[in-house]
DNA sequence: CTTGATGCAAAATATTTGCATGCTC
DNA sequence: GAGCATGCAAATATTTTGCATCAAG
């Protein structure tokens, strides 16, 4: 499971930034370094505490981290996943592969990978003349500490 | 690509709303079959239009929608999908396999399945002890049509 | 200096909830 | 009849936007 390093990304996305003759701003690096540091699915808020809690970004505001999220999501830096009634969860996306299992009892998420999946989303996409550039996955059902504890149910 | 008929739904749910000892309503079964006759992936207002222009459904509130939305998502009716800007649309689980790709230039849904991908998540949930109860695959790129007129890009 | 990005607050959306009343069972 | 579900409106929550100002290039 590779992953990138916080350098790597940063380079990246100045890179796109750059590209679309847009600016740099320490506010973006410092959403994608805090993103960065706490790995996992969080909410817009979540992620707001998060890069607040970074050296100098005290007064980022949620507007911000929207504008952000929503470039990181167009660029590919960030994958969203959402269910129930979570609402809408943003990740960074420094995974080669990127799938869950997500419990419906108890909303945990375990992530785990496989190539052979991935190679048949690259077969089924060529079927259809698809340019993949992202994917994800996500199964749904109940995860083995809630099985336990749920024996009645269904 | 065996689909289930919209009997075998109704009866399905009304089994499922007895189990709970809840109450069945015409409206909640109003909102299944609106779904079921406008296949797709549709926002909760979406899909109280169609619930509305149902016989009897003149007056379902947007509030019954979602009500029944996340009774129907509990239930594994119904799965939703979020992607970018879009929000968060629903769609009746209907289909054996149930996987997309979605294309992020013009927000096409391609739907596909693959009894290989269908048979390698069962292995990978079986590793983790996890029990499936639905699962939900998304591929993002570039569909055919948007290769053609968005050469220039990235 | 030009123009995109930010922070704030307001606006627009989306989603949930309280409550009186209607319908199932 | 008892109690869940509904419709409506109000309350929340979420996300976007306008605007003055800041700051990158």
């Amino acid at each position: 499971m590779k992953e990138r390093s916080i350098d790597s990304l940063i380079s990246r996305l100045r890179i796109r930034v750059k590209e679309q003759n847009l600016k740099n701003t320490s506010q973006r690096e410092l959403i994608m370094a805090a993103m960065y540091k706490h790995k996992g699915h969080f909410t817009p808020e979540e992620i707001l505490a998060f890069a607040q809690k970074e050296e100098g970004g005290k007064n980022i505001g949620i507007a911000t981290v929207y504008r952000a999220l929503n470039f990181f999501e167009k660029e590919g830096f960030v994958v969203s996943i959402s269910f129930g009634a979570d609402g809408k969860k943003y990740e960074l996306n420094i995974k080669e592969h990127h799938d869950h299992m997500i419990c419906t009892e108890c909303g945990k998420i375990i992530e785990f990978e496989s190539d052979e999946i991935e190679k048949l989303q690259e077969a089924e996409a060529a079927k259809k003349d698809f340019v993949i550039k992202d994917h994800a996955m996500q199964i749904y059902g109940i995860c083995k500490d809630c099985q336990k504890t749920n024996k009645g149910k269904n």
